[in-house]
DNA sequence: GTGATATTGTTAGCTTTGCTAACTAACTAT
DNA sequence: ATAGTTAGTTAGCAAAGCTAACAATATCAC
């Protein structure tokens, strides 16, 4: 029987060992993210541009889990390196409709790729089995993020 | 036949997913950390020193796979905040030993588990063998991050 | 021994990314 | 009409990363 007040010891270390390695992990990506000219948040931002079509800087900004002061400075970054557009809407014109220009969605891919070409290559040298882990883990994360 | 200048298309996504649900996990846990005075970077910092003993200056910027001046500055906020000591190594006078107070493991303890509290209560709540999931991801991630 | 080279850590200064507070503009509801 | 809410921006701050340049110490070649 698991008492409420206190977990079973087994979430706390997997809880610090997920946080540690995501830690470690991302401060690796980092290094080559510059490599293509593109940084990760702003790589992150033009994703969630490019594959969920065009966005309110609010939908954005939560999608992103940032605060909308730090998405309207992301994406008037991008905009000035011509990789998004912000176009007013005519029916609401507090909104602003953000998309991804053909120029930003061709970028994505080149930067995508080169940043995270040595992972993926990692990921590819593992066994079938375990590669179906990382997979299985990575969507229970994301579900513990969005719906948890 | 698996080509070696194309990866499986399979590596990439989970590649993708996992850097996504990195990014995501992070900047949630982030705004937790402030609750217990103690930055992600600082207590992760401190918690290889709680865990790992003490260290040398490069030896804990090594492992936190950070920079010498970016390490020599957490360092002396740790020991500003009474949470860690330096002290001279009598060998080798370049190097300084760097350890952990009574007072930063401490707070460790305290601010670890107050910053991982919602994600461990998370990870509690699933199944076993998603936790067993979980777990096994962190060890090859971990794995990746260090040997691969 | 002495001079060249390595290594360790620090300082200074910059960049990026996040935040809050305060503001404007526009919509909504009473 | 006016009060409140929502969307986005601007200004200003802090944290955490980096490189470049430097001081101090070790080590190695000779």
């Amino acid at each position: 029987m698991k008492k409420t007040a206190e977990l079973a010891g087994d979430a706390h270390v997997i809880a610090e060992r997920i946080h540690s390695v995501a830690i470690r992990l991302l401060r690796r990506l980092r290094k080559t993210d510059s490599a293509s000219g593109l940084s990760g948040p702003k790589s992150s931002a033009l994703s969630v541009l490019v594959f969920g079509g065009p966005q309110t800087l609010k939908d954005l900004a939560t999608a992103e889990q940032v605060r909308a002061p730090t998405m309207s400075r992301l994406v008037a970054e991008l905009e000035a390196d011509g990789l998004a557009t912000k176009t007013d809407d005519k029916h609401d014109r507090r909104i602003i409709r953000i998309a991804a220009t053909a120029k930003g969605r061709a970028l994505l891919e080149a930067g995508r790729e080169r940043r995270l070409e040595v992972l993926a290559r990692q990921i590819d040298a593992l066994s079938r089995d375990e590669r179906h882990v990382l997979q299985r883990a990575a969507a229970i994360l994301l579900w513990l993020n969005t719906d948890g």
